[in-house]
RNA sequence: GCGGGAUUAGUUAAUCGGUAUAAUAACAGUUUUCCAAACUGUGGUGAAGGGUUCGACUCCCUUAUCCCGCACCA
């Protein structure tokens, strides 16, 4: 029978995930670094199954959408364009008192003080006026104690090509905290170089960086993470169908690979960034975090990004359109989600325990044979007798260069099966005396547990039957 | 970042101001004709730094990390 979980999921796929070699905390050996993780062996193999499969329906399959890898350095321009300079940072203000944190824009906002975005400056003269109007007490204690403003950054800044003495706002390089700038820096070289149409779309997967205050929750909120990005130029009479268009796309590549209809959902933002039109989140519904969380974000996001990169950069980064005759600035639909999120997703929605007649726990991960990092496992079936073992390891190496596989003669039979269950492998093969005799082999699924009896020629031809 | 709790082997736990234990996992061997069997052996542990002490895993301080709650998540 299949058990329900009591509440520890979140603890057993940490656990898993050391043990097996899928994510270790960074730096461990002097103490850990917070917010930084690092991918052994299968969470590689895994996380770029991931993004090769987002990349493969992003991408490959699509006439309209072409690929970039641009670098994590950009202009330090390019955040003074995009906003992230002056609005990419929390302003905080403490009560002296009881030493209650807050947002101040959102006190500010409570007193219909618009202050999305705001300078500091401005926030600390609105929080001044209410001083002086004494309205300004703490939502905590009740008393009048919150201090000025201080502003976290979110960006993450280096001493990239200047000495590390001389940092200033316009040179010092912050490291990237998100990856559609570089998109919106190659939009006119795309458009030159691979003569695309409008509407039509750049993708990539890349590294991003944010001085998260509290990175939490294992690989869900991390201070370095993957982002993969799409953004879609399009003429903004088109841009209603678009997103509609592109929220149903990606809802729908969540239940190609195993997620259930019923554990995703759309959050549709109430407060929007003054230049967005309209943005809902996809939502997972993480047994290990207990509740509907977002993975991945689809934004409608006007023309703002090009229009202030034109702006500051003093290029035009509009565009001519032959047929309907008419120049405008596109806009974007964006779609953005984080590589390490669907990695959390995915094995949130396959860790699987069965408890045997015996009393026995049985776990697996239910993983979608694509995103497994190895696709099948060759044991022998003893492994004191010789021509099993050599029969089965040359098989592994006939094999290997198809997919990415194991060879094990470790222990027992059973052993062996429990340990490719638990990172995953939805098949092994066993080489046993029958194989000798007739060279058939059994091959075994990893969800039922059931065999099949199989030639070995036609191992490789079973298993791409079931990876379409 | 605030408040509270915690940190002993890969994991789970025990003990003790005086040589740190066990189970399990790992590795090697024997065995085993399909689901973590058994036997033998091997290696591995006091988060980091400082203090008190003849002697600290144990007492004290600092830092880090983790968990719970608050706040935050453009």
């Amino acid at each position: 029978m299949e058990q329900k979980n009591d509440g520890k999921l979140m603890e057993k796929i940490i656990s898993l995930c050391k043990r097996r070699g899928f994510v270790f905390a960074s730096s461990e050996i002097y103490g850990g670094m917070a917010g930084v993780y690092d991918y052994g062996h299968y969470g590689v193999l895994f996380k770029d199954n991931i993004k090769k499969e987002w990349e493969k329906n992003m991408i490959q399959m699509r006439e309209d959408i072409v690929g970039l890898d641009s670098a994590i350095f950009m202009h330090p321009r390019t955040w003074v364009a995009s906003g992230h300079v002056a609005g990419f940072n929390d302003p905080q203000v403490d009560c002296h008192n009881c030493k209650s944190r807050f947002r101040a824009d959102h006190i500010l906002e409570d007193f219909g003080i618009q202050a999305d975005k705001a300078g500091i400056e401005f926030i600390n003269d609105e929080l001044n006026k209410l001083r002086e109007l004494k309205k300004l007490v703490c939502q905590n204690c009740g008393k009048a104690e919150l201090g000025e403003a201080r502003v976290f950054s979110m960006m993450v800044k280096s001493n990239f090509g200047s000495p590390i003495d001389s940092l200033t706002e316009e040179n010092v390089a912050y490291l990237r905290p998100e990856t559609c700038g570089g998109i919106y820096l190659e939009y006119k070289n795309t458009l030159d170089s691979l003569h695309s149409k409008l509407p039509f779309g750049i993708a990539q997967v890349g590294k991003v960086f944010r001085n998260e205050i509290a990175a939490r929750q294992f690989i869900f909120r991390t201070r370095e993470f993957e982002q993969m990005e799409m953004q879609y130029f399009h003429d903004p009479l088109d841009t209603v169908s678009i997103f509609e268009n592109w929220k149903q796309t990606r809802y729908d590549w969540y239940l190609l690979y195993g997620i259930p209809d019923d554990k995703l959902r759309f959050y549709k933002h109430e407060k929007l960034a003054h230049y967005a039109t309209d943005a809902y989140d996809v939502e997972y519904d993480f047994e290990s975090m207990g509740g509907f969380k977002e993975v991945e974000g689809i934004h409608a996001r006007g023309n703002w990004d090009l229009s202030q990169h034109s702006k500051f950069s003093g290029i035009a980064l509009d565009y001519y359109d032959e047929e309907k005759k008419k120049r405008f600035t596109p806009h974007i639909v964006e779609t953005s989600v984080g590589l390490a999120r669907l990695f959390l997703m995915f094995i949130d929605n396959a860790y699987t325990e069965i408890l045997s007649e015996e009393g026995e726990t049985r776990v697996f991960l239910k993983l979608d044979p694509r995103l497994a990092p190895i696709k099948v496992a060759i044991f022998p079936l003893l492994k004191n007798k010789p021509e099993l073992v050599s029969t089965a390891h040359n098989l592994y190496l006939k094999i290997r260069s198809e997919f990415m596989c194991e060879f094990d003669d470790n222990g027992n039979i059973g052993k062996r099966y429990r340990r490719q269950d638990e990172i995953g492998t939805p098949w092994c093969v066993v080489v046993d005396f029958d194989t000798l005799e007739d060279n058939s082999v059994t091959i075994r699924d990893r969800d039922t547990g059931l065999q099949e009896r199989i030639q070995k020629e036609d191992i490789v031809a079973y298993i791409k039957e079931r990876m379409k």
